[in-house]
DNA sequence: TTGTTTCAAAACAACGTTGTCTCAGCTCGC
DNA sequence: GCGAGCTGAGACAACGTTGTTTTGAAACAA
């Protein structure tokens, strides 16, 4: 069986097809009669308003908004997606979602896609490729709205963490405890990070000059196993050149350097990034957190004001950071 | 500026649309000259196939799989989705994802929504609701493949964990490291947590004859803090009633039954489902897991075979579980 | 040169819907 | 009794594509 169509819905209640898109659509010039008829015929056919066939009709936008985000195993990404949908299903909007984990050419064969399909906008998580081939989407009237991470090669609107004051607020957490050997392993390739590292680079140099390169891990890719070799590492210095302290920049590094430490935790640690169960290790874990679920509604919120037609130039969100002392960051040297 | 069409291009270019159909889609037959004004009319323009047209032709389906999924920031429904947009993508498909976590009728809504986007099929995460009028969109050619929990009132392709095998198992490991009193934790509503809860019951029976009934605490809506309340609850019997050992059956239980412990962890535990962490607590938590990754490829599997035009009896897939013991499930009476 | 073949490109119809226009029938007032 | 006004319902076109048919022109053989 097929999906009936309205002409078929028409022929079987004897009317013209578009009697039965008036009373689809509600509209009140239908006699009872008919109307009767109508909806006896939909429902033996079970007939369905094609919503395609309906936003091709002209100046019809598709309600549809696009998210690209990376790795949904990530609670991080996981709430970024948890608040889009929340604010986009609050406006009559639906959500595809498209992964960007993947090399840069998968995924703008993905964003084409999408952009062939017409959605009416575009949440995008960048990754490290040029988006400047979107600024004509933009211009046909495609906004989109950039989180997490600036884009290189297209200004739009974006909503980012306070990264750097984050990262700079953590550090100085360390140094208020006494510390003055602070490790920082952080990924070398994101924005994301950098900015973080720029923090930590700041809060040092402000209270102690210099910093010494031997506390800083640049990790290739930024997975946990990296981080773990890392950290091992960074506390296998000898005693005057070893860290008394570990920033780590992720939640995935954090894990990392926790699997490092081991049970014991003697370092102290203050980690970006909240996670489940921080509160439940040994010595629970300190963190600077913003909040992606924030974060993915303030996107969306952006991106519906642009899809309602405000132009202007492109804003920049900087939401805030929390530091929640647990114990791992509070740590005497 | 708005999107530019086919027929803009074909002006454009001094050309029938139809010219521009053929050198857009690949077809041989354009001659090179006329090949290369319209390479260059598109290129002005920034013309973009519309595949919502597209698709409307006689025969078309859309490529796009629906996924409704609960909270995604609960990491099982993460890797859910995660494994469902990687079998997707590589076959060409896209998703959208819609929220079931809401009230049935929001749900219902939703899935309507996708109906009328006439999406290829629907892979859903089955809350309390009734499903049988999906029956006829099946019958009609949108297949549909139910994820985690059988759904109430369709007979569908369903892939589910072993879950009355995994929570046996769990059980029978604590009995076997001595335990005779242990208790359950358990969200009273659910399919999946009442099939756990039977595999722990035919355990304890076959090892001990009757259950004490004041082993097992059943929660209204299985949050975390209800969690914690109830494990408390458990911990403070008197000592000749006391379980020496809990059975937690999903990740949000076990979460909240870790708080109950504090951080001295005294009772030995196992839980359904595996968490980020788990391994760096106080005492390691050995768990019972399945694989959701797979769970959702495999459901993807089997929506595309059906897609495929593959039709026959309903399937039910059990993915088996794992024990990983880590230490929690291993502690002595 | 003329008839035939060949092939590129145009014309047309269709997909399922809805906005606009038209028309038929009715009611009402004079 | 007849035109004006209204109302319910049908006809038609259009949205942006693509499959099919048709056209036109060039190429070639007789």
């Amino acid at each position: 069986m097929r999906t009936p169509t309205m002409r078929e819905v028409a022929a079987l209640a004897g009317v013209s097809i578009k009697t039965v898109s008036r009373f689809v659509n509600g509209d009140e010039t239908v006699s009872p009669a008919i109307a009767e008829r109508v909806r006896a015929a939909i429902d033996e056919t079970g007939y369905r308003r094609n919503d395609l066939a309906r936003s091709l009709r002209p100046g019809q936008r598709s309600t549809t908004l696009a998210l690209l985000v990376g790795d949904l195993t990530n609670p991080f990404y996981g709430s970024i997606a948890n608040g889009v949908m929340g604010v986009a299903r609050a406006h009559g909007h639906n959500v595809v979602l498209a992964s960007s984990d993947e090399d840069p050419e998968a995924e703008r064969r993905g964003i084409d896609d999408l952009l062939g399909q017409r959605v009416a906008g575009l949440l995008i998580v960048p990754g490290a490729m040029d988006y400047g081939y979107l600024g004509r989407e933009v211009d046909q009237g495609t906004p989109v709205v950039f989180l997490d991470r600036p884009a290189l090669g297209l200004d739009a609107d974006t909503v980012l963490l306070d990264n750097h004051g984050g990262a700079r607020k953590a550090t100085e957490h360390l140094i208020a405890a006494g510390h003055r050997r602070i490790g920082v392993v952080v990924a070398a390739s994101h924005h994301t990070t950098g900015r973080r590292l720029d923090g930590y680079l700041d809060a040092m140099r402000a209270a102690f000059g210099e910093v010494d390169e031997a506390l800083v891990a640049r990790l290739e890719h930024g997975t946990r196993a990296e981080a773990e070799q890392a950290a091992a590492e960074l506390l296998a210095l000898p005693p005057d050149r070893r860290p008394t302290a570990l920033f780590t920049t992720t939640n995935f590094l954090t894990h990392g350097a926790l699997r490092a430490m081991g049970p014991g935790q003697g370092t102290a640690l203050v980690g970006f990034d909240d996670f489940p169960f921080a509160d439940l290790l040994p010595t629970p874990v300190t963190v600077v957190s913003g909040d992606a679920d924030e974060m993915g509604r303030e996107a969306t919120r952006l991106l519906l004001t642009r899809i309602a037609g405000q132009s202007g130039p492109p804003r920049r969100v900087e939401l805030g950071t929390v530091l929640i002392p647990r114990g791992s960051g509070e740590q005497k040297p």
